[in-house]
This record gives C-alpha cells, sequence and structure tokens, in this order.
DNA sequence: CGCCAGGCTTCTA
DNA sequence: TAGAAGCATGGC
C-alpha cells in the first residue's frame, strides 16, 4: 500500500482487491452511494468521505494521510489480504463463481453501535427504504458534521419515545431501536466488552436486545465487531446453502466464514437465477 | 393492485 | 418446540 499526496486529497494504490462499487453496493453498509460523476459519498460514524476509483488507485478526497491511516484504513480492512482468505476457502464451484465475480469486496469495520441500529432497521425491508430510514434517522437525531450528519448516538436515542421516531417511518422496528438505544445507554450492554466475547456469548448477549434475533445478531458480528467467522443466514443465504452448499455448514468456510458468506450473498442477489423459490 | 423486503415476536397446536 | 401468523411501510 502506497499513500500519494494530493492538493485534493491523497492516492491510494498498490492495494489488491479494492472495488468501491462491489465494497460500498453489497448490502453491508447503508449510507454510501453513487455520486452524478461516478465517485462515492457517504458517511461512516462522524466521518463524512467522497471518493473514487481511479486508475491510479483509490481517491480519498479532501482527506489527509492522518486521517486515512486514523481512520479509513481499518474502516476498510486495507491491511488484510483477501486473496490469500480467498485461497483458505474450500474447493467448490459456487464458491469459486462468487468470489470471481467481485474479487474486489472487502468486509468493512463499520461502528459496532451503528451497525446494530442498521441491521435492526434491516429485517423484513428493502436496500432502497433501509437507507432512507437511516438518513431520517441521522439528519434528524444525529449531530451536524460538514453537510452531512453523524449516526446518532445511543444517549441521543435513549431519551426519544416512539412518537419521536414516528418521523423515521420505520413501523414496529422503532420499538426496537429504542429498546437497543436504552439497554446500551444504560450500560446494560457493552458493545465493546460484546466484540471481544467468545462468539456464541456474544450472540446471546446481542440478542437480549428485544428485535435482534439470529440474522442482526451475526451482521453485527460480521460488520461491526470484525468477527469475520460470522456468517448471517438471511433468506438468500439459507436458499443458498440449501441448493448450492447442501454438504456445508457455515463451519465448513473456516474462519473468515463471513466473507465468503459476502461473496455468496452478493452473487446470488447479482444472479437470482441461481436459485429457485 | 399484489407481492415482497439481508426477520423477529407472539401465538398456536 | 416447531411452524405459522402478524407486524409497519413502501418499492416495484
Amino acid at each position: 500500500m502506497k499513500i500519494h499526496n494530493l492538493k485534493t486529497g491523497i492516492i491510494v494504490s498498490e492495494v489488491e482487491d479494492f472495488d468501491l462499487e462491489q465494497t460500498l453496493d453489497c448490502g453491508q453498509c447503508f449510507r454510501f452511494s453513487q455520486t452524478p460523476d461516478g465517485g462515492w459519498h457517504g458517511v461512516a460514524a462522524d466521518h463524512p468521505l467522497t471518493l473514487y476509483q481511479t486508475p491510479e488507485g483509490i481517491l480519498f478526497e479532501s482527506i489527509t494521510p492522518d486521517e486515512f491511516n486514523g481512520f479509513w484504513r481499518k474502516y476498510f480492512d486495507i491491511d488484510r489480504d483477501y486473496k490469500a482468505i480467498r485461497n483458505s476457502f474450500p474447493d467448490h464451484p459456487a464458491l469459486r463463481q462468487s468470489t470471481g465475480f467481485t474479487p474486489g469486496t472487502r468486509i468493512l469495520r463499520q461502528d459496532a453501535w451503528e451497525a446494530l441500529i442498521s441491521f435492526i432497521i434491516s429485517q423484513n425491508n428493502n436496500i432502497k427504504r433501509i437507507k432512507g430510514i437511516i438518513e431520517r434517522l441521522c439528519r434528524n437525531f444525529g449531530s451536524p458534521c460538514g453537510n452531512d450528519f453523524a449516526f446518532p448516538s445511543p444517549s441521543s436515542l435513549a431519551c426519544l419515545d416512539e412518537q419521536d421516531l414516528q418521523l423515521l417511518r420505520a413501523g414496529w422496528r422503532s420499538a426496537y431501536i429504542l429498546d437497543a438505544a436504552h439497554k446500551v445507554n444504560s450500560g446494560q450492554l457493552d458493545l465493546s466488552e460484546i466484540s471481544l466475547m467468545p462468539i456464541k456469548e456474544a450472540r446471546e448477549a446481542l440478542q437480549t436486545i428485544h428485535g435482534v434475533g439470529p440474522k442482526v445478531a451475526e451482521c453485527v458480528l460480521l460488520y461491526g465487531m470484525g468477527r469475520l467467522e460470522a456468517f448471517p443466514l438471511d433468506v438468500w443465504m439459507k436458499r443458498a446453502m440449501t441448493q448450492l452448499f447442501p454438504e456445508y455448514t457455515p463451519d465448513s468456510f473456516g474462519e473468515y466464514a463471513g466473507i465468503a458468506q459476502q461473496y455468496i450473498f452478493h452473487y446470488c442477489r447479482s444472479n437470482p437465477h441461481c436459485l429457485e423459490k
């Protein structure tokens, strides 16, 4: 990896397997969108960013090397060797298809609290509306940062009631958001501690939140806590496991099963003809 | 209009 | 203890 200074930001080059569309538009985050000029803009926690895929590397606009090293480097999982991880997967035709389809996908290391609320909102919902609800959540209850809004803190949501959350138009998920805010804000649940627990205990702790079941807990572990063994089983992955990997369990994919999951999930969503029903 | 959405809780047998 | 119903909202 190399960092090149520009007047307008920095270019990060010599990073293998790093495609912005494959990483930011694969269903793992909800606050990034493509801009009219082909770039990407979004916010992670309280860090706004505009970036571009260029022949020279990834252009991080208006970012200093210190800001990159202090935040975005970890967020984009820059220092992990994804090719080596793909090579650690079991040899299976459907998995080769999936990894070959989007080899530029990286698992984002998001904030645990933001991932928790985002994936609570995601349940029985579609990506377009998930993004809208999260945008209204940030715009109404997050602190301004530049032209954007930070993701609201647990304390800033814990003081609200369901009436206040009506403007989200999140339906019955509002009660779940409030229960998560109360349990995290009160200290009853410590997300930093949970991130370090044995995964079985971490799952159980997350699922004490009303509205957090096995799938949402797994997403929080994978996308918000850096637990790359976590393996979210949504309707698509359940179909994929039944129809494409009948002889496999999540453990079959190894310690980076969650990364395999992301390749398979995106491949099946983008090529629905691969699955029945 | 009807069906469905990166599910979960609650009810039922 | 498994399976179905109900859930709020809106995208397509």
